[in-house]
DNA sequence: CAAGTGACAATAA
DNA sequence: TTTATTGCCACTT
């Protein structure tokens, strides 16, 4: 049985290890396309928020979805501090520390 | 079938 | 450093 796009950008997602993020590229790239975009939609068209924690996906400057699905970006930033993620005064995650490195 | 839209990213100014 | 523009590709109308 072959992941569709989707199942397999979730498969990514739930490979996020808590404390780190990962960005659309950063997830493209794992699996294997260069748009960002398309994991986008995969996210926002993401069934089950709590199977697929897309909260630790960010964009590539580590700032968060404008359109989160959830409650909010409040409600994302909330979640990634509650699991250990820093953010600098401009709302913005440090991916420097926090990035995730899939190896 | 064609055009418009979008949870992005990279480049230019 | 921030804002604007362009490119990518899939989905919706």
């Amino acid at each position: 049985m072959i992941l569709n796009f989707f199942q397999r950008v979730y498969a990514v997602v739930q490979r996020i290890p808590s404390g780190n993020v990962a960005t659309y590229g950063l997830i493209a790239d794992l699996i294997g396309t260069k748009d960002a975009r398309r994991v986008g939609h995969a996210l926002h068209a993401n069934p089950d928020s709590s199977k697929t924690p897309c909260h630790r996906v960010v964009f590539s400057d580590g700032r968060l979805a404008p359109g989160y699905a959830f409650g909010g970006p409040e409600e994302q930033r909330r979640k990634l501090e509650s699991e250990g993620v820093s953010f600098l005064p401009n709302d913005r995650v440090i991916l420097s520390l926090h990035l995730w490195d899939p190896t």
